[in-house]
RNA sequence: GGCGAAGUGGCCGAGUGGUCAGGCAGAGGUCUGCAAAACCUUGUACAGCGGUUCGAAUCCGCUCUUCGCCUCCA
């Protein structure tokens, strides 16, 4: 079965078919870098890293772009407010690139952790200020957006099919109830700014055509996207609640300029929810991964995302994360076994979990199901291990090959074999190995005079010290306690 | 008010008409000095009410409830 994505657009499930054969163009909507990374964005960056992993898996080569937005987004309304950089700026006392170049750091920190491969490019807003003024220049000059003092605005009504993303297709009508206010400068009160004047003391603005100011906040993504990936881009992803009015504004500007598709498959992911409500900055219940990853292994959390599906929301709880830890443990034990067990006679067919994992994830990355197979492949492996024949060289490296492509390589919640480790990690390992060779030894010197008081001495100090012991039939085993 | 998503066993979470999701937790068992792990057994769940059908968690209608977007947000 081929890929099939459900694209946003037609809210259908499409078969996959990139503009070009072989190669796929992808960009994703980044942060805007003023705070600290949550756990929504993990869940987004996670499920987006995933899509391309399982694309390049797939065969495909794929340039992946997503950008960072350092500028432009205001806090309040779409063409009133502060920039949220240069508020939070003020209350650090700082400049915004300051602000802006701390917070992308910490941005990638947390993401490395959480094993998301970075983008091939990703490109920022203030370097790519050129790229905005043309698009804009390119939407005055064929009548799509127009100038109010200094002010630029895309005028909706030149683009019939605005709003065909979110279904909000009827301007004149939703005009009524909406809480925006109008706007008299504005043929329309639809219309939003490409390109705003900048104000006295505005401290982030560019020269331009219509004087100095700074672009509006949806024009770094067309620009952006387009000059990377071209007119037509396979795959945009985003968060759901950016579907109105940020993807279709995109669509507008993008297409009104080119006069071609803008993207062929849509992806939203939905959002994460604490106790069932949205998680959200000004509800003061979001979660900072900096604080979730003192208690929680970044692993485990990457677990736990892939373990719902990218177009369901995510509940947060402490109960539902312990419960992704437990099972997380189980995969990686099943492994840890495999890897500790000497080969014997018996044969494991991989063959029907590699079809399965692979339908799984061609069903529009469902990786729940895909970490289902998984689980199923771990029961099948232990109960092969724990026939007393054991199991063959050739199977057991079919088992371990299957592990490392699958939950390594693809899904990312394990090392893969050719990981690279810091010399320093495989130094403190080696010695620990050692020691706790020593250890075992002894204790098993220990059990074997029937000295049980000492061996489950060893056994409960090592695990105060955060080693755990396992007596399997072919002697001890030991991993670190993780969580 | 408009647009959109969703309600699955104690918890999390797959499943677009017909033999099993899966995980966690719980119970019983095998193994074991004990423990842990592993394996085996164990749960007649699909918001409610109607309808279509030989057959519905899955399709249709209504009702109830929740959530998101319509203001920046992954």
């Amino acid at each position: 079965m081929a890929l099939q994505i459900y694209n946003s657009l037609s809210r259908t499930r499409e078969t996959f078919e990139p503009v070009h054969p072989g190669v796929v163009g992808m960009y994703v909507c980044g942060p805007t870098v003023y705070g600290h990374a949550h756990l929504g964005h993990a869940k987004s960056y996670v499920s987006f890293d995933v899509v391309a992993r399982w694309l390049r898996h797939s065969g495909y080569r794929v340039r992946y772009v997503q950008n960072i937005t350092d500028v432009g987004h205001l806090t309040d309304d779409a063409d009133e407010g502060e920039d949220k950089i240069a508020r939070q700026a003020r209350l650090e006392k700082t400049d915004p690139m300051e602000v802006a170049q701390y917070y992308t750091r910490s941005f990638y920190e947390d993401m490395d952790r959480l094993g998301v491969e970075r983008p091939n490019i990703a490109p920022t807003a203030t370097g790519h200020v050129p790229e905005q003024i043309a698009l804009i220049e390119r939407l005055v000059a064929s009548g799509h957006a127009y100038e109010v003092d200094g002010n630029i605005y895309f005028s909706v009504g030149s683009f019939p099919e605005y709003g065909k993303l979110s279904g909000r297709t009827d301007q004149d009508a939703l005009q009524s109830g909406t809480r925006v206010e109008v706007r008299s400068e504005k043929r329309h009160p639809s219309d939003f700014a490409l390109w705003k004047k900048a104000e006295e003391g505005h401290l982030m603005k560019w020269n331009s055509p219509w004087g100095t100011g700074y672009p509006g906040w949806h024009v770094e993504c067309s620009a952006m996207s387009m000059k990377y990936l071209g007119e037509t881009v396979d795959i945009h992803g985003g968060g759901m609640e950016n579907k109105f009015p940020h993807h279709d504004c995109e669509i507008a500007q993008s297409e009104a300029a080119t006069g071609k598709p803008y993207v062929r498959y849509w992806m939203h992911n939905n959002m994460v929810t604490v106790e069932g409500v949205k998680m959200g900055k000004s509800l003061k219940n979001s979660v900072n991964l900096k604080d979730l990853f003192r208690t929680t292994d970044p692993v485990v959390i990457r677990f736990f995302i892939l373990q719902s599906h990218y177009r369901s929301p995510l509940d947060f709880s402490e109960a539902a994360i312990r419960a992704s830890s437990s099972g997380l443990e189980k995969i990686r034990d099943t492994r840890r076994r495999l890897q500790e067990s000497s080969p014997g006679e018996g044969t494991l067919d991989m063959g029907d979990f590699v079809a399965r994992f692979t339908e799984a994830m061609d069903d529009d990355f469902n990786t729940p199901l895909a970490v289902s197979v998984l689980f199923d492949f771990s029961k099948a492996l232990n109960s092969a291990l724990d026939k007393s024949g054991g199991l063959s060289a050739a199977s057991m490296a079919k088992a371990e090959t299957f592990f490392d492509t699958f939950a390594g390589k693809v899904l990312g919640i394990m090392g893969s074999g050719d990981r690279e480790k810091g010399l320093a990690e495989e130094n403190s390992r080696d010695a620990l190995e050692k020691v706790m060779a020593i250890l075992l030894e002894m204790r098993a010197e220990a059990r074997k005079n029937r000295d049980f008081l000492l061996s489950d001495r060893i056994r409960d100090k090592l695990l105060e010290a955060g080693v755990e012991i396992k007596d399997t039939r072919e002697g001890a085993s030991w991993s670190l306690k993780t969580g």
